[in-house]
DNA sequence: CGCTAGGTAACT
DNA sequence: GTTACCTAGCGA
């Protein structure tokens, strides 16, 4: 009786979303699992490549001869049932391949890699010169050789072959141990063998009678170096061993353990409504909608807390922006070692060692930011989704992928809850709350009964600029600096840089600085001295004359945060500015120094980008300044006015956590937009109304579902022209109900020197649609080798 | 008729 | 992603 494998593999293709029949061979019939990564052959010649087993069976449908199993890469399971499942669901619905889907579940260490060798078959042939004594040679050594053109003739006459393997990367980190063999009966024996003069072999052998099994670091701290440990392995001392080990981003690390604190009536409704669909296994979605500083982490925690108790295992999904160490160390001081943390910070490795500890079951609750929703947990009890409406929670390449619906998905697959928490909610979301498709749980006061909202006052920068105040602060705002500086308080203050950047522009002709590569001018960095693309990182130096008219009066506009540093610097030279943005935050742990710099109180001002206006919660802090409000307000983007007042009052409860109250300056050029004066008032619930009814007025998402399709090439024709016959065909097949806007360019036509064409679909019922959508993608392969790339993004959340 | 370039189906 | 195969186009 033989065995027969379903195998997924490594080609992104639609033809290959089936999978592929073949023969498990004798020596692996016992060791073989549904969920393992193995190697197989594929096509013509020797070629080798990686593929998921997604089932077993006694009997095979496929007629033709079926090839062998070349070995297996793991030796238990990667993914189980579940994960396969899902695997399947997100190729449904991103229209995206399923390899593509299992790889992206998995750590990037498990993704394969492949080895091309040449392997010679004639070794009486001159070319054997090249080819070390085991008759191989690598790829990479060929081309560098120049021997390639020569090589695949030799090939067509069958005297090399060429060889493709799967490389494995994921390594286990192993740590080198010591077993002593010195005890107490034979330590007399061998002091007496050593040489007098010997003294690291004698501390050696006190050191071995006293610990049986350390590793070799614990020796070496202590001067034995290891050459006097392998003379011990040879004396017969001790014995090496191997063991493996996590590599743990916090090593060392003592968090101190917190109880649960008191919940206010709201935070109690909030969990027991949780607890209870938990333990009817309901697998009911919940909306925790809860104002800045209400304690929705609390809410979590203790949700967290009784679903570990019972067993059970939790996810907690944060955007990447707020998994600060702050949040990590709340997490793990509450909860202890039961929680991994997964987040970009990590090295490949120390990414695979916190997927191995879940996967093994040593950790039960995983925290971490978008693809800590394919954690390998067994037995979820409630799967948290924070800061629900966060737009990182979307992948922007394929799979495209939302990590909500993923959740959901997994919610209703363990019959657990999902919690989806905000204080300011995707209007998608609390459109589904209002249906009661998800259930609204309310937290309507501050956690801290000191604590109150911080008052919010809005400045009209065009009054200020009327009043000749050119300077990004307005007198008020400069005034509420003041008066912190002098009461030893502190302040943030935002810079938003969405949709906003400083260029270089000349005063004679106008002319701006573009990028070479892609349609958008490039920004000014004083730290590097260098002008620099957002998009495709070109860098280039900061010119002295400008390139078009030769003129000397090249200057720069717009407002960097370098730049607002040094005007506060100049209007406060003695207060002390923490500058945080991209720039400052490169080096890896950078944001965590400069936080703890600013809890320290080492700093009186902090001044950042978006990243700082989630998560902070420090008592302190009682002045939030936000310069520019609305740049943010001009892109052409359906989602602009929700961003804008989700951003504001995200940043806005910053202030006045604590027994001191809060005070928020928002400057702006459009002080009537409903997005800012609803900010201002903390009014999200009218934000959404007024905001559902725009949403209505102009047919969009909550009441359209869109697609947006993308089409590049290096010719700009070339895109337009796929573009328009993908919409001619898609136009075709759609109802009359349905909207199509453009093909049009995108907003950036250029990026990375490739054109950029885009449609959008909106609809309400399209049953076809889905259909059509794989045929096109299903045809676009054709077309990648031509370089045309199509791109299908259901449900986005960037519209440029 | 043979050769090549370019497109395309098949890969278990 | 790679390969073999098919077809059209072209020179001999």
């Amino acid at each position: 009786m033989s065995l027969f494998a379903e195998v997924i593999v490594d080609v992104p293709t639609m033809q290959t979303d089936q999978p592929f029949t073949y023969i498990v061979p004798d020596e692996l019939l016992d060791a073989i699992e549904v969920g393992m990564r193995v190697e197989v052959p594929f096509g013509e010649g020797n070629r080798h490549i990686q593929g998921f087993v997604t089932a077993l069976s006694q009997t095979s449908t496929y007629e033709e001869k079926l090839k062998p199993i070349i070995r297996m890469l793991d030796l238990s399971p990667v993914l189980n049932q579940e994960l396969l499942a899902l695997a399947d669901y997100m190729k449904e619905t991103t229209y995206a391949f399923k390899i593509t889907c299992l790889e992206t579940m998995l750590p990037s260490v498990m993704k394969a890699e492949y080895q091309k060798k040449i392997i010679l078959k004639d070794s009486s042939h001159p070319i054997k010169q090249y080819f070390s004594e085991n008759g191989e040679m690598d790829w990479q050594e060929a081309e560098k050789l120049g021997l390639l053109n020569q090589l695949k003739k030799l090939r067509q006459e069958g005297i090399v072959e060429l060889h493709y393997v799967v490389k494995k990367k994921n390594k286990v980190k192993k740590i080198r141990y010591v077993n002593s063999k010195v005890t107490q009966n034979n330590v007399e024996d061998i002091y007496q063998q050593i040489d007098k003069r010997a003294l690291r072999q004698k501390q050696l052998v006190h050191l071995l009678k006293e610990n049986t099994h350390q590793p070799t670091a614990f020796y070496t701290k202590q001067g034995v170096s290891s050459t006097v440990l392998k003379q011990g392995e040879k004396k017969g001392w001790l014995t090496f061993e191997e063991v493996e080990a996590y590599r743990d981003p916090h090593q060392g690390k003592v968090f101190k353990k917190t109880t649960a604190l008191t919940l206010n009536e709201d935070q109690q409704h909030a969990v027991t409504s949780i607890l209870t669909a938990e333990k009817k296994a309901n697998s009911e979605v919940f909306l925790l909608e809860g104002i800045t500083g209400s304690g929705k982490t609390e809410v979590y925690l203790q949700t967290i807390s009784t679903v570990l108790a019972k067993g059970k295992t939790a996810i907690m999904l944060v955007p990447e922006i707020a998994l600060t160490p702050q949040m990590v160390e709340r997490f793990k001081s509450r909860l202890g070692d039961a929680v991994a943390v997964l987040h970009s910070g990590l090295s490949q490795g120390e990414r695979y060692d916190e997927w191995r500890k879940i996967e093994r079951g040593e950790a039960q609750v995983v925290v971490g930011a978008r693809s800590a929703i394919f954690a390998p947990l067994e037995n979820i009890g409630v799967i948290i989704v924070d800061e629900e409406h966060e737009s990182s929670y979307k992948q922007d390449e394929a799979p495209r992928y939302h990590a909500r619906d993923l959740a959901i998905w997994r919610g209703h697959y363990h019959h657990c809850p999902i919690v989806l928490g905000s204080a300011t909610p995707s209007l998608e979301s609390r459109a589904r709350a209002q249906k009661n498709v998800y259930q609204l749980l309310l937290l309507r006061k501050r956690a801290d009964p000191d604590a109150n909202l911080p008052s919010i006052e809005i400045v009209d920068l065009k009054e200020e600029y009327e009043r000749k105040n050119m300077s990004n602060f307005s007198e008020l705002l400069q005034a509420k600096i003041a008066e912190r500086l002098e009461k030893n308080e502190q302040s943030v203050l935002m810079l938003n840089r969405r949709g906003y950047s400083s260029f270089i522009m000349c005063r004679d002709c106008g002319y701006v600085l573009p990028c070479p590569n892609c349609d958008i001018s490039l920004t000014l960095h004083m730290d590097t001295k260098t002008m620099r693309c957002h998009y495709c990182g070109h860098e280039e130096r900061i010119p002295q004359h400008c390139p078009e008219c030769g003129s000397k009066k090249i200057r720069y506009y717009g407002t960097g945060t370098q730049k607002v540093q040094e005007e506060l610097q100049e209007l406060f030279p003695a207060a002390r500015i923490l500058r945080m943005d991209v720039d400052t935050t490169r080096r890896k742990g950078a944001h965590e120094q400069i936080l703890q710099k600013f809890a320290a109180q080492e700093a009186d001002i902090l001044l950042g980008t978006q990243m700082i206006a989630k998560g902070l919660d420090y008592p302190n802090i009682t002045l939030v300044g936000v310069l520019n409000a609305d740049t943010a307000l001009n892109l052409p983007d359906f989602r602009s006015s929700e961003r804008t007042f989700q951003l504001l009052t995200q940043v806005a409860g910053r202030a006045g956590r604590a027994k001191k109250a809060g005070e928020v300056v928002i400057q702006s050029f459009n002080p009537d937009h409903h997005a800012i004066v609803l900010a201002q008032r903390q009014d999200y619930e009218t934000f959404y109304e007024q905001e559902m009814f725009l949403r209505h007025q102009s047919g969009y998402s909550p009441y359209y579902f869109t697609v947006k399709i993308t089409c590049s090439h290096q010719e700009e024709q070339v895109a337009a022209k796929k573009m328009f016959q993908i919409a001619q065909v898609i136009k075709s097949g759609l109802s009359p109900q349905s909207i199509v806007l453009g093909p049009t360019p995108a907003a950036i036509a250029r990026v990375k020197n490739r054109y950029q064409y885009q449609m959008v679909i909106k609809y309400k019922k399209e049953p076809a649609l889905s259909q059509m959508l794989k045929q096109i993608l299903n045809h676009s392969q054709k077309d990648q080798r031509k370089g045309v790339y199509v791109a299908i993004d259901n449900e986005p959340v960037n519209f440029i």
